[in-house]
DNA sequence: TCTGTCACG
DNA sequence: ACGTACGTGACAGAA
C-alpha cells in the first residue's frame, strides 16, 4: 500500500467554512440520508451529540476548535489533534481538503462519510450553521487594565506594605529558563485585584536580584497570606534558590483545573481563553519563536515585559476566582487541601534537592557501549551487504523485507512501512541470526543515547546534581510524569539496562541510597476496591498473588504450582488491571484465543467480586460520565456511551483501571506528604530524592538510617488507614540505587 | 514537526 | 473481517 501523492491543502478560510458546515445538526442528518450501516449510525451519533464541532471539542481533542479569525490565521490550528480526530471518524476526504495532507485509505474500503465535497460547492449550507461560538474575542488592547512598574526602593516598599495587608494574592516570577534550577531571576508580579497588577523588575547581577528578592521574603514566607499562581512549584522553586520559601495556602490554578478537568489541558492561555474569553500576550511575540533567534526575558524591553507579566498575574488571579468556587462544588476541595496542594510544596524540596549521578562511571560505560555498538553494526553491515542505518526503521524494514527476502507477515503501519517493533522482530530471531543481532544493536543504541549519553548532560553545573522535574498536572489517572531528565523510566529489566542504576549514587561517604517500594499495590488495590474475598484472603494469609492465583485458576495445591502457571497467572492478573480481552491475552501469553478466554473464566469464576466490580465500575462509569479513585479523584469518560464500539471499549478498559492506577497514585501521594512532613519537622539531613510510582528514593544519611526506616515504612502502610488488604512495603539499602533495591 | 521504537510502573 | 491491553517521556530518523 502506498501512499498517494500529496494534495495540495485548501485554503484556511475554505477549511473553516467546511468545518462550519459540518458543524451543524441539519447538515449531518441530511448527510446520513444518504449513507448506510455503520457510517450512518456515526452520523447520527454525532448530530445526536450535538455539533461536530462539539464532538471535536470533547471526544479526542479536549480543546475547543474555533471557527473565529484565529483559526483563518492557521498558527494555533492543532493539525495533529485534528488529523487524529479525522481519521478516527473516517473523515478522510474532508481531512485530505482540510489539512492537505495524503491520507493513505486502506484499499477496497467504503467511500468517505460525506462522499467527495467540492471545495467550490461547500458555502450553500454554511449561513445554517450555527454562529460561530465567540471565543477569547478580548485581549490587552480592548480590556481596560491598570499595570504598574515598580521600579524603586520606595516603590517596592510601597507594594509589599499594599500586599501584606491581603488576606490572599496572586504572583509570578519571570525568569531566563524554563528549568527553575537554572533559571535566573527577571521578574516578579502581583495582583490582588481583577485588571490591576504590579511589576517588579529585578537585575541580571546575581547578589541585587538576591537583594530585591529578599525585601519580598517576608511576605512571601508569611503563612497566613495565600499565594495563588499558575504552576506555583516553578515559581518556589525559582525563589528557593534566591533564599525564600514560598509559604502559606497555595491555590495553584493548573493543578485546581486538573482535578476539575484531568483530561483538558491546563496551560495559562488554554485556562484563559477558555474560562475568561481573553486571549493573554503571546510570549512568542516578546522572545520569538523556540530556535537560536530566541531572546531571553532579560533582552525584551521593559515596557513589554511589565505588560506580559502584570497581566500574567491578573489573569492568573481571575482564573482563580473562578476556579475556587467550582473545586467546592464538584467536591473536589479535600482533594486538592489535603492532597495536592501540600504534595506542591513536597516537590518544591524534592527537585530542588535533586540526585547525585556517577557521571564518570556513565562516560566510562559508554565508551564500553560504543565498543560493542561499533563491533554489532560492523557484523550487521557484513550481513547484509550494505551499510544502511540501523537506527532508522524504515531501512531496517527494506533490508529485511525487500533485499533479504524474509516474509512479512504483519500489518504495516498506517504510513505504509514496515513495522520492526521488538515483538515482530523476537519472533523472527528464533529464526534469524541476523534479525536477533539487529535487536542487540537496537538495545544497545538505545541505551547509550537515552541513557548512559545523556544523564550526564543533565547534571546541573550548579550542583553537581540532576534535577528531574515531576509534573504533577498531566497524567488522567493521578499520577505524576517525570520529565527532562524522566527518572521514572531508568533501565532495570535487562542486565546491560540496569548499569545504569549504578550511576544514581548518594551525596557523599556519609550517605546512601534508600529505596521503599509498595509491593504489588495495584492487585492489593483492585481487591480493597472490589472487595473480592478470594484475593483478600490470599494476601491476609502472606500469600504470593500470582502463586495463589495461579493454584485457584489451575486447581493445583499453592505448594504445586509450577514456574509456567505462575508466569501465566501474573500475566492474567495484569490483564485484569488494564482490562484487557482474550485477544491480547492469548497474544501474551501465546495460546490460543479459545484457551485465553477459558483462563479468564476460570480467574472470575475463583475471583467474583473481581467480576462483579469491573461490571459495577463501567456499569458506573455509563450512569455517571466519570469514575473516581478511593480519595475522590474523578475521571471523565465521554467514549463511555459511544456507538463507535473501539471508542467505547477504550472508556470501559479505561473505566476498570483508573480507580486502581488513581488510588495507588494516590496512596504513594499521601505517603510522600507526611514523610516529607515528618522529615522536616525532624530536621533530618536525609531526603527524599525521587518518586517512580510505587517507589521512594531517599538519600540517606548513615546516621539517622534506623531512625528514618520505621518512618517512611508507617507513613507508606497507612497513607490510607483502615484498608482490608494488607500494605506491604520492601526496604532496601546500597551504595548506588541498583544495590538498594 | 511527526513517526516509530522502546525505557519504566 | 478486524480491531486494544493501562499510564507515561525521550531519542533518532525522516520529512
Amino acid at each position: 500500500m502506498d501512499n498517494i501523492p500529496g494534495i495540495p491543502g485548501i485554503g484556511a478560510k475554505t477549511a473553516v467554512k467546511l468545518l462550519e458546515q459540518y458543524s451543524s445538526v441539519e447538515g449531518l442528518i441530511e448527510h446520513a440520508a444518504e449513507l448506510k450501516g455503520k457510517q450512518k449510525e456515526r452520523v447520527i451519533e454525532f448530530a445526536e451529540q450535538g455539533l461536530l464541532s462539539k464532538k471535536l471539542a470533547t471526544i479526542d481533542l479536549n480543546v475547543p476548535i474555533q471557527f473565529d479569525a484565529k483559526v483563518y490565521e492557521l498558527e494555533d490550528f492543532d493539525k495533529n489533534r485534528l488529523t487524529k480526530v479525522f481519521k478516527d471518524l473516517e473523515f478522510r476526504t474532508l481531512a485530505r481538503q482540510i489539512l492537505g495532507e495524503a491520507q493513505a485509505p486502506p484499499p477496497g474500503r467504503q467511500g468517505t462519510l460525506f462522499g467527495d465535497v467540492e471545495i467550490g460547492t461547500a458555502t450553500s449550507k454554511a449561513s445554517s450553521a450555527p454562529p460561530a461560538h465567540s471565543v477569547a474575542e478580548k485581549n490587552i488592547s480592548n480590556t481596560a487594565h491598570e499595570y504598574h512598574l515598580v521600579d524603586t526602593k520606595e516603590k517596592r516598599a510601597a507594594l509589599v506594605e499594599l500586599l501584606s495587608k491581603q488576606s490572599s494574592f496572586c504572583f509570578d516570577t519571570e525568569t531566563t529558563s524554563v528549568d527553575a534550577n537554572q533559571a535566573e531571576l527577571v521578574g516578579l508580579s502581583f495582583a490582588f485585584k481583577p485588571h490591576e497588577a504590579w511589576y517588579v523588575p529585578v537585575p541580571a547581577e546575581p547578589a541585587e536580584a538576591r537583594s530585591i528578592a529578599q525585601e519580598f521574603k517576608e511576605l512571601l514566607e508569611n503563612e497566613s497570606i495565600e499565594k495563588v499562581a499558575q504552576n506555583i512549584k516553578y515559581d518556589a522553586i525559582v525563589l528557593k534558590w534566591q533564599g525564600v520559601e514560598v509559604k502559606g495556602y497555595y491555590f495553584d490554578t493548573m493543578i485546581a483545573h486538573y482535578l476539575l478537568e484531568p483530561g483538558l489541558r491546563h496551560n495559562m492561555d488554554f485556562l484563559s481563553e477558555t474560562y475568561l474569553k481573553y486571549q493573554p500576550v503571546s510570549i512568542k511575540t516578546l522572545i520569538g519563536r523556540k530556535g537560536k533567534n530566541q531572546l531571553s526575558m532579560r533582552d525584551v524591553p521593559l515596557e513589554k515585559v511589565v505588560e506580559y507579566a502584570a497581566e500574567d498575574a491578573d489573569i492568573t488571579l481571575q482564573l482563580k476566582e473562578h476556579l475556587a468556587p467550582k473545586l467546592k462544588e464538584e467536591g473536589l476541595q479535600q482533594l486538592y487541601d489535603e492532597m495536592e496542594a501540600p504534595l506542591v510544596k513536597t516537590l518544591v524540596d524534592l527537585e530542588f534537592e535533586g540526585i547525585r549521578i556517577d557521571a564518570a562511571f556513565l562516560n566510562k560505560y559508554s565508551v564500553e557501549l560504543e565498543k560493542q555498538i561499533a563491533v554489532s553494526q560492523k557484523k550487521i553491515h557484513e550481513k547484509a551487504g550494505v551499510a544502511f542505518n540501523i537506527a532508522s526503521p524504515k531501512q531496517v524494514g527494506e533490508v529485511l523485507f525487500d533485499k533479504m527476502k524474509i516474509p512479512y507477515r504483519w500489518r504495516k503501519t498506517k504510513t505504509g512501512q514496515y513495522s520492526t517493533d521488538e515483538e515482530k522482530l523476537s519472533e523472527l530471531a528464533k529464526e534469524h541470526q541476523f534479525v536477533a543481532d539487529i535487536l542487540t544493536f537496537r538495545g544497545l543504541a538505545k541505551l547509550k543515547s537515552t541513557y548512559v549519553d545523556a544523564l550526564p548532560r543533565m547534571v546541573n553545573p550548579k550542583t553537581g546534581r540532576i534535577h528531574s522535574s515531576f509534573n504533577q498536572a498531566l497524567a488522567a489517572t493521578g499520577r505524576l510524569a517525570s520529565n527532562n531528565p524522566n527518572l521514572q523510566n531508568i533501565p532495570i529489566r535487562t542486565p546491560e539496562g540496569r548499569e545504569v542504576r549504578k550511576a544514581f549514587i548518594p551525596r557523599n561517604e556519609d550517605y546512601l541510597l534508600l529505596a521503599a517500594d509498595y509491593s504489588q499495590i495495584e492487585l492489593r488495590l483492585i481487591a480493597e476496591i472490589s472487595g473480592d474475598q478470594a484475593m483478600l484472603e490470599a494476601f491476609q494469609a502472606g500469600q504470593d498473588i500470582h502463586r495463589a492465583t495461579a493454584a485457584k485458576v489451575f486447581g493445583v495445591a499453592y505448594a504445586d504450582v509450577s514456574a509456567d502457571q505462575r508466569r501465566a497467572a501474573k500475566t492474567v492478573n495484569f490483564s485484569i488491571i488494564y482490562g484487557a480481552g482474550a485477544t491480547n491475552l492469548s497474544r501474551q501469553l501465546n495460546l490460543k484465543r479459545t484457551a485465553a478466554k477459558e483462563l479468564i473464566d476460570q480467574y472470575f469464576r475463583q475471583y467474583e467480586g473481581l467480576k462483579d466490580y469491573m461490571e459495577k465500575i463501567v456499569e458506573f462509569a455509563r450512569k455517571n460520565g466519570f469514575v473516581k479513585t478511593l480519595m475522590g479523584r474523578r475521571r471523565y469518560l465521554r467514549d463511555i456511551d459511544s456507538r463507535n464500539s473501539m471508542a467505547r471499549s477504550n472508556a470501559e478498559r479505561i473505566a476498570v483501571n483508573t480507580p486502581i492506577q488513581g488510588t495507588a497514585a494516590d496512596l504513594i501521594k499521601i505517603a510522600m506528604i507526611n514523610i516529607h512532613k515528618a522529615f522536616k519537622a525532624a530536621d533530618f539531613k536525609s531526603k527524599m530524592v525521587l518518586q517512580v510510582h510505587d517507589e521512594l528514593v531517599f538519600d540517606a544519611h548513615k546516621e539517622e538510617l534506623e531512625t528514618i526506616k520505621p518512618i517512611i515504612e508507617d507513613k507508606m502502610k497507612n497513607a490510607i488507614p483502615n484498608l482490608k488488604a494488607p500494605i506491604l512495603v520492601e526496604m532496601g539499602i546500597g551504595e548506588n540505587w541498583l544495590e538498594a533495591h
